[in-house]
RNA sequence: GGGCGUGUGGCGCAGCUUGGAAGCGCGCUUCCUUGGCAUGGAAGAGGCCCCGAGUUCAAAUCUCGGCACGUCCA
C-alpha cells in the first residue's frame, strides 16, 4: 500500500469501492458502480445549479449561512464535539502569516507542535478565513471567494500515550453520516478522493469530499512531520511520523450554501439581496434588454461558473486569453453570442460579485482592529479596499466605501462582535477612500510625464513605463492606458501577456528576496547549562552571588554578529556566562542591564546582557577566573529602564482608551535615556491629541494602581484573557507571564516591571513620528529621564532667549520677524547690486564701452556667484542693447563669469567658453559653460585683475 | 521585513538622465476691454529648489545621512 491510498472498515461496511478517475488517475471511492470520474474533474459539472443538492435550507444570505453553521455546530456537538468561538481574522499570535487561512491555523503552532494542549478535544469550529492568493479569481470564477468560513472539526491524538480521539474511520464515518442523514444528500452522489496532503512541514493522507461536481469538504489525516532522518518521501522532502496526530478537516460553509440555494453561481447564494442592489443601482437588467440577447441569462452564467471551474483563473491570467478561452467553449455549448456581448454581460458582473466578497472581507479584517497601511496585513485590507474602488469607479456607480460598508455589516454581519465599531470602520474607509482618490489625481500627471517622449500615434507602450508606474504610483497598467487614452495616446493597451509578465517579474524579485533573507548571520550558539533567572523574583534586588561558568573572548566575527544599541559605551571583549543572574538581557524591547562583577580584587565592567536560547550573556570588558563571583547591577539603569518599560505600557493603554481598539503595539524599545512604543493607528497624531495621551497616562500614574504578574499556561492565558494580551508579539512559551496594570493594560510581557504605579513618577511624550503608513511612533521619557528632559528643553530655551534678548513667550515671533527680515534684505540687496551695476555702467561710466552696436562690460565686483549672477541679469538681459559682459570677484578663490545677450550682435561675435577659458588661468582654475554664458572659479583671487586686462587685450577693448 | 519613488512661488506640476542665468498652468495684485458679469489683453509681485554634510571652479541636478510623504511585493 503506497502513501495516500485509505483502506478503513466503513468502506466495505457502506458498500464503497475504490475506482480511477479515467480523467485525472485520482483514486476515489463510491458507492455508484457505474461511476468512471472522482467527480472533481473537467468531465463532472456542476449537478445542482437549479436543483438543489442540500435539502431543507430554503433561505439565502445570512439566514442560510446562519442555519448552515449551526446546523453543522450542532451535528458534532451532539456527538462529543465541543463548540470553539472562532479566532479573529487577522493571526495575531503567529509570526509567519497575517492572516487566518485555515480553522487548523488557530493552533499553530502551539497546540500543533504538542506544546500546548487544545482548548477542547474533540472540537468543532466554524472559523472565518481570509485567503487573498486566488482573489483575481473572484467574481469572475463562480466560486471563489476571499472570505469564507471553514467549518471544521478537529481531533488531536497521542497513539504512544495510548489517547486516540478517533482516527480515519470515524471521521469518515461521522461525514458521511452528516451528508446523509443532516443534509439529505443521496449517498450515490458522494465520492471520496485520495489525494494526499502536505504543506508547512507537515503531510498526511486526506480524503476530498465532492458532491455534485463541488468539493464540499477536504478530511486530512496529519500524522507526518518533515524530519531529515524520515523514511517516507513526498515530493522529495522526507517525513516520519509524529507523536501528535491530527484530524484535520475543512468544510466550506458558503459551497454548503451554495449547494443547497442552486444559485447560477457562490455569490447569487449568500450575497443576494448586495448583489441585486448593485445590479439595481448599475442598471444590469436594463443593459441585457438592450443587447437584445437570446439566451436564458441564469442558464448561461451557471455554464460561466461551470466552465471557469475546469479553467484555471490565476493571478497572472489576462482576462483577454480568458474570453477567447470561454467563448469557444460557450460557442461548443450551443450559445449563439459574440465575444463583445460577452464581455458586457459578465464584466459587470464580476464587479457586482466581488465587491461583497471584498466588503465582507474588509469589514471583518477592520472589525478586527487592523489598521489599512502600505505594509503587512494594513496593506492586505488596502489592496482589498482599493480593488473595491476601482471596481465600483468601473461600474460608474457612486457609492462609497463607507456606505457599502455600512451595507454590508447590516445585511451580513454583527459588528457587535467586532472590537471596532461601525463608525470606526466607516471613519477608516472614507480616509482610505480619500487616499485612493489622491492617488488617482496624482497618477494622472505621472501618466502624463511618463508618455511624454511617446509619440501620440504609438500603440505599444515600454513594459518598463508601466511597471514603473505601477510600483511607484499604484498606477495599474490598466488604469494607466485608460488615463493614457484620455490624455490623448487614443492607440495605446495593455499588451497580451503583460500582466502574465508581471506577475512573472514579481514572483523572481521575491524569490531574490526570500533568498537573501536566508543568508542571515549565524548567531553563536551557547552549549552551556541554562541560567537560573533571578530577576523576576524581586525586580529591586541588584546585588548577588554566582559561580563563573564559561568565558569566552570575543572576535572580530563574534562581536560583529551581534548588534548592541547605542547605550553600549564601548565595545564588549568577552562573554561571561554565570549559574544564576539578576541582570535582566535584552528582551521585549527593553535593553540589557549593565553593571559590574567582581571576584576577589577584580572588578569587570558588565557593558551589555543577552539571552540565547536559555543562557544569559553577560559581555564584559575583562576576563575573570572560573569560580565565585559578585555582580552589581547599576539600579540607577535599572529603575529607568523599568520606568521607561511599565510606561510604554501605560501609554499604550490610554492611547487606546482615547483613539480607539485599533490601537495595537507594533514595536516598542526601551533604554535608559529615552523609551518609545509604535502604535496602529489611520492619521498622524497631533499635539493636541498627544497633550490628553499624556495626561490620561499621568492620570494613571497618579492612582498607583498595583502592579501584578501572573505566570499561566498558554491554554490559561488564552482562555482567561483576550488576543490583545500578544501585543508585544506571537507567544514563543508555553508559559505566558502577564503584566497586569490593574484592568487598565494587560499584557503578555517578560520585562522588568514596578510593583506600583507611582514609581514611575511622571512620564512625557517627547514627540511623534510615522515608521509606515498606519504605524505611529510615540517617543516617551519617564521617571528620572522625564525631569532631565524638561530640564534640557529649558535651557535650550534660555540660550535662545539670551541670544536674541527676548523672553521665551516672545521666541516664535522674534525668529519669525528676523526670518521675514532677512529675506527682505536679501531681496533688497539684490536690488541694489543691479542698482550699483547700472550706475557704474550707464552714462559717462568707463567701465562700458560700446563697439560697433554691442556693448563691452569689463569689470570687478564684490559677492558671491549668485549675486553675480543677477548683476548679469541686468546687464545682458535686454535685447535691445547687445551686451558682452565679463565680471570677476574675489570670493572663494576668485571668480568669473562670461554672459552675453542670447541671440544678439554680441554673441554671433563671441564665444563664452572660449574667452573664459582664456583668462581662467589667471586664477589658477577652470570653469565652463554654453557659448553665450559662461562661468568659472579658482584658487587665486590676486588674479581678478589680470584676468579681466587680458579680456581687454583679447577683445581689443585696449 | 524588503524594494522603488517623491519633496521646487499660495495650489498643482516640469526641470534632475548629461552639474553651468529657477520654469509652466491655476491663483494673487494693478491696468486695459465691458453697462455689469463671463471672458479676453497687458504688466507685476511672490522661491533657504525639505534639512545637514560631501564631491566640484560651480549642486535644484551627483553621493551620503536625516526628516516628511507615496507606492509595490511578501
Amino acid at each position: 500500500m503506497s502513501f495516500g491510498e485509505i483502506h478503513i472498515p466503513f468502506w466495505a461496511d457502506s458498500g464503497h469501492h475504490r475506482k480511477q478517475c479515467i480523467v485525472t488517475n485520482l483514486n476515489f471511492w463510491t458507492r455508484d458502480d457505474k461511476r468512471t470520474t472522482c467527480g472533481d474533474s473537467t468531465e463532472d459539472p456542476y449537478t445542482f445549479i437549479g436543483n438543489p443538492l442540500i435539502q431543507g435550507f430554503p433561505m439565502k444570505g445570512k439566514k442560510l449561512k446562519d442555519k448552515m453553521r449551526a446546523t453543522f455546530l450542532d451535528y458534532f456537538n451532539k456527538r462529543g464535539h465541543k463548540i470553539i468561538s472562532p479566532y479573529p481574522v487577522i493571526a495575531r499570535w503567529r509570526d509567519d502569516i497575517h492572516l487566518t487561512i485555515a480553522s487548523i491555523a488557530d493552533f499553530q503552532p502551539h497546540v500543533t507542535s504538542g506544546k500546548v494542549p487544545p482548548p477542547a478535544n474533540p472540537l468543532v469550529i466554524s472559523q472565518t478565513c481570509i485567503r487573498l492568493t486566488d482573489v483575481a479569481a473572484v467574481g469572475r470564477s463562480g466560486r471563489h471567494l476571499s472570505t469564507f468560513e471553514m467549518m471544521a472539526h478537529h481531533a488531536f491524538n497521542t497513539p504512544k500515550e495510548g489517547n486516540v480521539i478517533y482516527w480515519i474511520d470515524q471521521c469518515v464515518r461521522y461525514c458521511d453520516e452528516m451528508l446523509i442523514e443532516i443534509f439529505g444528500i443521496s449517498p450515490e452522489d458522494i465520492t471520496y478522493v485520495e489525494n494526499p496532503w502536505s504543506g508547512g512541514g507537515n503531510a498526511g493522507p486526506a480524503l476530498e469530499v465532492i458532491v455534485g461536481g463541488l468539493e464540499l469538504a477536504t478530511l486530512v489525516f496529519m500524522n507526518l512531520e518533515e524530519h531529515k532522518d524520515g523514511d517516507i518521501i513526498i515530493k522529495d522532502l522526507k517525513y516520519k511520523e509524529m507523536d501528535l496526530q491530527i484530524i484535520d478537516t475543512g468544510y466550506g460553509l458558503e459551497r454548503f450554501c451554495w449547494a443547497a440555494a442552486g444559485t447560477p453561481n457562490i455569490y447569487e447564494a449568500i450575497y443576494p439581496e448586495v448583489v441585486n442592489w448593485l445590479k439595481e443601482i448599475f442598471g444590469y437588467d436594463e443593459l441585457i434588454q438592450s443587447l437584445k440577447i437570446d439566451v436564458d441569462l441564469n442558464l448561461l452564467l451557471a455554464e460561466i461558473s461551470r466552465l471557469s471551474g475546469i479553467l484555471n483563473i490565476d493571478v497572472g491570467t489576462d482576462v483577454e486569453y480568458l474570453y477567447d478561452m470561454l467563448i469557444s467553449r460557450i460557442h461548443d455549448s450551443g450559445y449563439k453570442i459574440s465575444i463583445d456581448e460577452l464581455k458586457k454581460i459578465t464584466e459587470p458582473l464580476s464587479s457586482i460579485y466581488a465587491i461583497p466578497d471584498h466588503m465582507h472581507a474588509v469589514c471583518n479584517m477592520l472589525g478586527d482592529g487592523l489598521v489599512p497601511s502600505n505594509s503587512k496585513a494594513g496593506y492586505l485590507v488596502r489592496m482589498l479596499a482599493r480593488r473595491v474602488c476601482r471596481m465600483k469607479d468601473n461600474l460608474g456607480i457612486s457609492i462609497s466605501l463607507s456606505n457599502l460598508a455600512e451595507k454590508h455589516l447590516d445585511y451580513y454581519l454583527d459588528a457587535d462582535s467586532f472590537v471596532q465599531s461601525k463608525e470606526g470602520i466607516m471613519e477608516i474607509l472614507n480616509l482610505e477612500e480619500k487616499k485612493y482618490y489622491e492617488m488617482i489625481r496624482k497618477g494622472k500627471a505621472a501618466v502624463n510625464t511618463a508618455l511624454q517622449g511617446l509619440d501620440k500615434l504609438e500603440s505599444q507602450v515600454p513594459d518598463e513605463i508601466l511597471y514603473r508606474l505601477s510600483e511607484e504610483r499604484g498606477i495599474n497598467p490598466e488604469m494607466a492606458i485608460s488615463i493614457g487614452n484620455d490624455l490623448g495616446w487614443k492607440k495605446i493597451s495593455v499588451r497580451v501577456g503583460f500582466a502574465a509578465d508581471m506577475a512573472a517579474r514579481n514572483a523572481s524579485i521575491t524569490k531574490e528576496a526570500s533568498k537573501n533573507k536566508n543568508k542571515e548571520k549565524e548567531v553563536k550558539k551557547f552549549l552551556v547549562a541554562p541560567t537560573s533567572l533571578d530577576y523576576y523574583e524581586d525586580t529591586k534586588a541588584t546585588k548577588f552571588n554566582a559561580e563563573i561558568i564559561t568565558v569566552m573572548k570575543l572576535s572580530k566575527t563574534d562581536v560583529d554578529s551581534f548588534t548592541f544599541s547605542n547605550e553600549v559605551e564601548e565595545i564588549p571583549q568577552y562573554i561571561i556566562t554565570l549559574n544564576r543572574t539578576l541582570f535582566y538581557p535584552e528582551g521585549g524591547g527593553q535593553l540589557g542591564d549593565q553593571g559590574v562583577l567582581k571576584q576577589g580584587n577584580s572588578e569587570v565592567k558588565v557593558l551589555d546582557t543577552k539571552i540565547s536560547g536559555n543562557v544569559v550573556l553577560h559581555f564584559t570588558n575583562s576576563p575573570l577566573e572560573i569560580g565565585k563571583i559578585t555582580g552589581q547591577v547599576d539600579w540607577d539603569r535599572r529603575k529607568q529602564l523599568m520606568d521607561h518599560h511599565t510606561a510604554v505600557h501605560v501609554v499604550g493603554g490610554a492611547t487606546r482608551d482615547l483613539l480607539g481598539p485599533h490601537i495595537w503595539q507594533a514595536g516598542s524599545n526601551k533604554g535608559a535615556l529615552y523609551a518609545r512604543i509604535d502604535v496602529t493607528h489611520h492619521s498622524r497624531i497631533n499635539r493636541v491629541l498627544l497633550n490628553d495621551i499624556e495626561d490620561r497616562a499621568n492620570e494613571i500614574i497618579s492612582s498607583n494602581l498595583l502592579i501584578e504578574k501572573l505566570i499561566l499556561t498558554r491554554e490559561e492565558a488564552d482562555s482567561k484573557f483576550n488576543f490583545d494580551i500578544y501585543q508585544g508579539g506571537p507567544p514563543k512559551h508555553d508559559q505566558i507571564r502577564i503584566i497586569k496594570i490593574g484592568n487598565f493594560d494587560i499584557q503578555a510581557c517578560g520585562g522588568t516591571h514596578h510593583d506600583n504605579l507611582g514609581e514611575i513618577g511622571e512620564i512625557r511624550i517627547v514627540r511623534t513620528s510615522q515608521v509606515q503608513d498606519g504605524v505611529e511612533r510615540l517617543q516617551i521619557v519617564a521617571g528620572e529621564t522625564a525631569r532631565e528632559d524638561a530640564r534640557m528643553q529649558e535651557q535650550i530655551l534660555n540660550e535662545t532667549s539670551e541670544l536674541l534678548g527676548v523672553s521665551h513667550q516672545e521666541l516664535p515671533k522674534t525668529v519669525s520677524r528676523f526670518f521675514e527680515e532677512w529675506k527682505m534684505q536679501q531681496k533688497r540687496i539684490e536690488d541694489l547690486e543691479g542698482e550699483i551695476i547700472r550706475l557704474r555702467t550707464s552714462g559717462g561710466s568707463n567701465e562700458a564701452i560700446i563697439l560697433e552696436g554691442v556693448r563691452y562690460v569689463i569689470m570687478e565686483v564684490t559677492g558671491d556667484s549668485k549675486q553675480m549672477m543677477s548683476m548679469l541679469g541686468e546687464l545682458t538681459r535686454n535685447p535691445e542693447e547687445p551686451t558682452l559682459a565679463i565680471i570677476g570677484s574675489r570670493d572663494a578663490g576668485g571668480k568669473l563669469i562670461v554672459a552675453m545677450t542670447e541671440d544678439s550682435l554680441a554673441s554671433e561675435r563671441h564665444n563664452a567658453v572660449k574667452i573664459l577659458n582664456s583668462i581662467s588661468k589667471f586664477i589658477k582654475g577652470g570653469g565652463g559653460g554654453t557659448s553665450s554664458f559662461a562661468q568659472g572659479g579658482g584658487s587665486n583671487p590676486d588674479g581678478i585683475k589680470d584676468a579681466l586686462d587680458e579680456a581687454r587685450q583679447i577683445l581689443g577693448l585696449k
